[in-house]
RNA sequence: GCGCCCGUAGCGCAGCUGGAUAGCGCGUCAGACUCCGACUCUGAAGGCCGCAGGUUCGACUCCUGUCGGGCGUACCA
């Protein structure tokens, strides 16, 4: 571990302060917007009003009584603020250490040592399209899991695949009327969804297959033979696809307990409700009345008494507590369900589940097309595969276009494009809804995960083309960091010393951005330090040293693009 | 109607639990390959942070209102 800067300021202030604790003054303490400024600063308007003085007399009485040693060479008032500048030869000395030491594991911790955490995420429904409205469930729930068990959490995967409701009655009810058996085999989802598709035609002038179709999940429910094995059948062909989508991408899961496994755990949450009393009858439907917490009702059966989604989730939770005993269940589904989630978490503590709490609903904006918002009722849909696939032909076509530079061109495309994808995806704050376009998708300069991962590559290069000097610089204990003085090393070398913050910040925002900008930072840092400076001198100190801070910027790179769920290719 | 989310340069986005001159990418314009990989780098132009109040020594950040967009709001998931 490195040393905690940031604190070591706030102690030596702590000595000089009235007034105010040391954990007071962490967390009042700030990064100066510019460099030059210091890098850390302690702003003093907080202490006017009881020490009855100006702020900026405030900085300049402490700047004068504090010393900060080796660490902290110049301590400086700056208007109201005490300004503190880290050695630069202390902080990168530590960087080094830490990254080359400690490689792939650079930024693991034992934070989440001993706890158990399950991801729910990605969920597609059977027999539906896995398409680009999925992209991001399914990304950023793998990325959370990878960051999590990075922290040292025990994970667990859970697909919680959408194979249940009324909608597989609908399918029933279209299968046994249109239903082709060779057609269904030959291309399951997209047969399925013509299916689907026409049955919402046809239902819009006979509006009794909806009937049909709530009776068919009625018995699919109560385990009838025929609905059982259509539905079985159904869910084996859709599974065969959605593997397909998840082996491109490298994504798997511990679990694919959907909906319907907890089909046969639902009486006993009836029950629980009715035995606190929650569960009132309303117009024939079984209802928790949540006026109370200004909510509408939730639905719990249906009149005709088949269950809901969040009697399956209620279900669900009680399964996985019970089961794994979880000390945090994070799920990764679209804001959509904002309502959803409120009243389901509500409804657990209503029953008395303290652990209600450690439910959290990592949500998501929505994904629509040029056209409007996608609609797999209208065909309106953009397939994940494609875009996958159409990602490794345009890499394809701008290694043609600029030549490459590795053996396996096959392989590289595939972890080019399908990280170009990855990148986009978790670039951007998870909330924002957004406009899919093949345009940018499918553009890969500037903040790209192609950038990135040739940023890498370079600096692979480079310390390929050093010879016996990289195996040196990376043995080394010490280096002569004096030559890392410019802008872009010192830039570099403070983005590496906060990536292991980074990594704890994304997992408790559950926001994978954070890792990816960071990534992007050190990236931008380093291709502006090869730039500026030339690595591979004649001095041998310089030269280890420059190799040094080349090696760790590759290995931060590698590592923060491994947990975004991407592949980082040595050559491309 | 009510609830939640979003609104920052032409476009796509950052902006740390309020703090010192609001940043990055794309695009545009002007530059840099006899030199470690130009999928790179440097520079310029481009902003009343949707609008209006309020809290504060200080607001892109917090509160209220308002406008614009998205989503949700009982038998879908």
């Amino acid at each position: 571990m490195m040393t905690d800067f940031r604190q070591a300021a706030a102690a030596l202030l702590a000595e000089h302060v009235e007034g105010l604790s040391e954990a007071e003054i962490l967390a009042l303490m700030e990064t100066p917007p510019e460099r030059n400024m210091g890098d850390y600063a302690f702003p003093c308007f907080r202490l006017a009003k009881s020490m009855r003085k100006a702020p900026n007399l405030i900085a300049a009485e402490l700047a004068e009584k504090l010393s900060g040693g080796a660490l902290f060479p110049r301590i400086e008032a700056k208007a109201a603020y005490v300004n503190f500048f880290l050695s630069q030869e202390c902080l990168m000395q530590e960087v080094l250490a830490a990254v080359l030491r400690e490689g792939e594991a650079f930024g693991r911790s034992e934070l989440g040592k001993g706890k158990k955490v399950i991801v729910e995420y990605s969920s597609p429904n059977i027999a539906k399209p896995f398409h680009i409205g999925h992209i991001r469930t399914t990304l950023i729930g793998n990325a959370l899991y990878k960051i999590y068990d990075h922290l040292g959490y025990e994970t667990i995967r859970i697909n919680h695949l959408g194979d249940y409701g009324t909608q597989f009655g609908k399918m029933i009810v279209a299968y046994r009327l249109w239903g082709c058996e060779e057609d269904v085999k030959r291309e399951p989802i997209k047969t399925l969804l013509g299916y689907y598709t026409k049955f919402h035609e046809e239902a819009e002038e006979h509006p009794e297959l909806e009937d049909q179709a709530r009776a068919a999940f009625t018995a699919l429910e109560h385990g009838a033979e025929e609905e059982t094995a259509l539905w079985n059948w159904f869910r084996e062909e859709s599974l065969k696809e959605f593997r397909r989508v998840y082996d491109i991408l490298r994504i798997d899961f511990d679990s694919y307990a959907g909906e319907s496994f907890y089909s046969d755990k639902m009486q006993r949450v009836l029950d629980e409700l009715s035995a606190k009393g929650l569960l009132e009858e309303s117009q024939g439907a079984q209802i928790v009345d949540l006026s109370e917490y200004k909510m509408p009702p939730a639905l719990i059966t249906k009149s005709d008494g088949s269950t809901l989604y969040i009697t399956r989730d209620i279900a669900a939770a009680i399964y996985r507590k019970e089961h794994y005993d979880f000390d945090k269940c994070i799920y990764v589904v679209g804001t959509q369900q904002n309502l959803h989630f409120q009243q389901w978490i509500k409804i657990l503590e209503l029953l008395g589940y303290g652990w209600a709490q450690d439910c959290v609903h990592v949500g998501f904006g929505m994904v629509a097309l040029e056209e409007g918002t996608m609609s797999t009722r209208h065909g309106r849909v953009v397939f994940l595969e494609d875009v996958l696939n159409r990602a490794v032909e345009k890499t394809r076509e701008v290694i043609l276009e600029k030549g490459v530079n590795t053996d396996n061109v096959d392989v590289t495309c595939r972890q080019v494009g399908i990280g170009a994808v990855i990148f986009n995806e978790l670039s951007n704050s998870r909330l924002k809804d957004y406009v899919f376009s093949w345009d940018k998708v499918l553009n890969f300069d500037g903040e790209t995960g192609p950038y990135v991962q040739y940023t890498h590559a370079r600096a692979g290069s480079v310390l390929r083309n050093a010879g016996d000097a990289a195996g040196r610089a990376l043995a080394a204990e010490r280096w002569d960091c004096s030559y890392l003085r410019d802008d872009s090393a010192v830039e570099l070398g403070w983005l590496l010393y906060r990536f292991p913050a980074v990594i704890v910040e994304a997992a408790e925002k559950y926001e994978p951005s954070l890792l990816a900008r960071h990534v992007v930072d050190l990236a931008q840092s380093f291709n502006r330090f090869y730039h500026n400076e030339h690595i591979l001198v004649e001095n041998e100190a310089e030269k280890e040293a420059k190799l040094a801070l080349t090696a760790a910027a590759k290995q931060a790179i590698r590592n923060g693009l491994t947990l975004l769920g991407m592949e980082v290719p040595e050559r491309m």
